[in-house]
DNA sequence: GGATAGAGGACTGAATCAGTCCTGTATACA
DNA sequence: TGTATACAGGACTGATTCAGTCCTCTATCC
């Protein structure tokens, strides 16, 4: 898996949207454009502001727009506002200071930080900018990694989700 | 987050416990060793045994050998053999053949996509033999991607975990 | 044939997640 | 200045997932 949360992927889909527009948005009329249920919507956008990747207008005419330009805004900014700061394990994020209690035995720490800052580096090329205009972007083909994945793959079919 | 499970962290220390050894190890030893519970190692064992990842030998002095040499094996099998095919979001998932709902709408698919082959290719070159050894590989300073991450960290401290 | 050790899967309590709802506050405009 | 609009913040709940345990069966060694 190395899932996002569906909210993650809510946030995305929403942010999207407003990339397209200068004008504020009500979490009404963008539960409407996107599919996406008004309170759930509604909580996304709550957090994506909190975050400052949107600024919020109160009151009639008021709604959401983006922060900056979509171009200044990196995907990792997106996902860092719901699911906080990117790291692949508790010992590789440095924000909890107490070292794990196998950290004398396991020693992946340094490992563990390489793979996050990958990561990290890899989410933050990708700006709001990119992700409006996907016909700009060359469809990857994905390498898959190991012939055991398929295995499992073809072993333990997922259900579909909404992305 | 965007984190693996537990199971995964698990499997990561308890393979790369077996890179340091060919003599076949019993479960309880890798329990013993690592300080996981046996019955959850031996859980981790035989997913890790299906996936490929380790070989299993029945029987009195019996136990769990890398199905490889260490230097061959990436980490990335060892996620998937815990979590199934690394994919971010459901629709960057080549085996979820269905298009998600908003697929027409969302059109995030190709970004999705370009962002899993980047996450697949960091883990990939990670192996087994480099988890082994960790004083050779260089600490990387993390530059932490947003300040709002930093922000976020802040204002919700997460709890310890095991790594 | 008995002891050892893995294979496979069922089961459970805990934790997390998705989604909803309610109350309070700020703003625009008649 | 009052009312409608729209965001802010947080509580709450049912569903789902996860971690961890346990049991029975099978294979291997001696």
């Amino acid at each position: 898996m190395l899932r996002i949360s569906k909210m993650t992927d809510y946030a995305v889909v929403i942010a999207t949207h407003l990339a397209g527009t200068d004008r504020p948005q009500a979490a009404r009329d963008l539960s409407v454009q996107t599919q996406i249920p008004e309170p759930t919507a509604s909580k996304v956008l709550k957090r994506l502001t909190r975050a400052g990747v949107v600024a919020s207008h109160r009151g009639a005419k008021g709604g959401y727009t983006l922060a900056r330009p979509p171009h200044q805004i990196g995907i990792h900014e997106v996902i860092e506002a719901l699911e906080g700061p990117i790291a692949v394990t508790e010992c590789s994020d440095e924000s909890s200071d107490s070292l794990c209690e196998y950290e004398t035995n396991c020693g992946v720490r340094a490992n563990w930080q390489r793979i996050n800052f990958a990561v990290q580096t890899a989410l933050s090329q990708i700006t709001l900018a990119d992700m409006a205009q996907p016909q700009l972007v060359e469809l990857v083909t994905i390498a898959r990694s190991s012939k055991e994945a398929d295995r499992r793959r073809l072993a333990d079919p997922q259900v579909p989700d909404l992305h």
